[in-house]
DNA sequence: CTGAAGGTTTGACCTCGGTCAAGGACCCGT
DNA sequence: ACGGGTCCTTGACCGAGGTCAAACCTTCAG
């Protein structure tokens, strides 16, 4: 917790307050810490796992709208609901605060505002970058930009552990698991990438990979 | 400028600070800003009109991913460079700022960097609702989405002056220019919308355009 | 009034990706 | 080893939306 980086610039005194207020907590995979539409009431930061953010239409079709690495910072601060649900991929702990008590202790600690703004704006970043994929590009292009974002948020050199399932790759996509899996086949038969098993994936032409993902 | 909500919560000391820092600009309708992948240099408040954010892929595909409003804040503060351009749809006037001075300025002042936490909070949940829209929505249903969305941030009751040009409404749907088209007219002899001129649209059936728009 | 230039609508056709259905592969407890 | 989950892949087919092309408006200059 101490190295989470919502914490990393307070000084000492500010940091024992500041842990006073949380508490650590276990979730096992596929349970979901906060509903779409819910109050906000937790908010906190990753310390191990992942996790996926994700919204529904009203007749359920889903769409992941963020995944959640460890030292990322959860949770709608400075809200009355939360827009989208947390739901664990795997299992995790997480070090999270009531919203409340956060929000009044960031709102008297400029350090946390100011890191919370940086991190959000990062965020922000993101979130527009991938609706340039949503919106524009094609089945392949998407799988390609997604196995470039993963190995890079998961710093793997070549071999990448996936942390998703086909759906959850589908509905970060905005596809269906049968398009995934062919994408995925079309880019192993080219030579770019290799399956050594359902959840293992080499990459043996970043350079193709690159230049297919953007366009 | 002095109504714009970053600089609304200052004492006047740090207000007339701020002014000193900030100058007042014109752009013309098509005129950019900010050029995506180049350094960001400026922020700012709009005081009038409408700019667009936007990206393009490799080969020139372009999708918009935000637009601004007026009192909405521009430009990427705490960052080296801006991932999209800035754009205006319509002639505008802005108050900006240096971005390193304005760094600094926020820095020094915990009420601007609040201020700019919430903004940038909203935009986040913003940006990820529209990935369900660009992920898993049809072509009426965000049709549908977008005109609901104007109509609230313009807050026309009924009649739209529609900001955005059919080309604009498909680049910020990810759609093309002809199926914007034909979704209109579909929602137009479903007598759900009327549309007494290229630009003008007046909302016949609220209700039933709300659920098209959200499945 | 006329004609040229944008933007918009409409139609005909085609393609990418969704849908439905049938295998495969893998994991796990017995 | 066996059987029964679950997840993944593959195939055949279909349809929403993209593409291409033509016709329609506006607007504005001459």
């Amino acid at each position: 917790m101490r190295a989470s980086a919502i914490c990393c610039s307070l000084d000492p005194v500010a940091l024992d307050a500041l842990s006073r207020l949380g508490r650590k907590i276990h979730v096992l995979a596929g349970q979901t810490l906060v509903w779409e539409g819910d109050e906000s009431i937790l908010v906190g930061n990753v310390l191990a796992g992942m996790l996926k953010l994700s919204t529904v239409t009203g007749d359920g079709r889903e769409q992941i709208v963020g995944i959640v690495y460890p030292s990322d910072f959860i949770g709608r601060p400075f809200g009355r609901d939360s827009h989208h649900s947390v739901t664990a991929l795997t299992d995790a702990s997480l070090c999270v605060f009531g919203r409340s008590a956060f929000d009044r202790f960031a709102h008297e600690h400029g350090e946390v505002e100011h890191a919370l703004l940086a991190r959000t704006l990062v965020e922000l970043d993101r979130a527009r970058h991938w609706m340039l994929l949503l919106g524009r590009k094609s089945a392949c292009e998407r799988v390609a930009s997604l196995i470039l974002e993963m190995s890079a948020r998961l710093n793997a050199e070549q071999e990448i552990a996936l942390p998703l399932s086909r759906q959850q790759m589908a509905d970060v996509l905005g596809l269906t698991i049968e398009t995934v899996s062919r994408s995925l086949t079309k880019l192993k038969h080219a030579g770019i990438i290799s399956l050594p098993g359902t959840r293992r994936l080499t990459i043996d032409a970043p350079d193709k990979l690159k230049r297919i993902a953007d366009g």
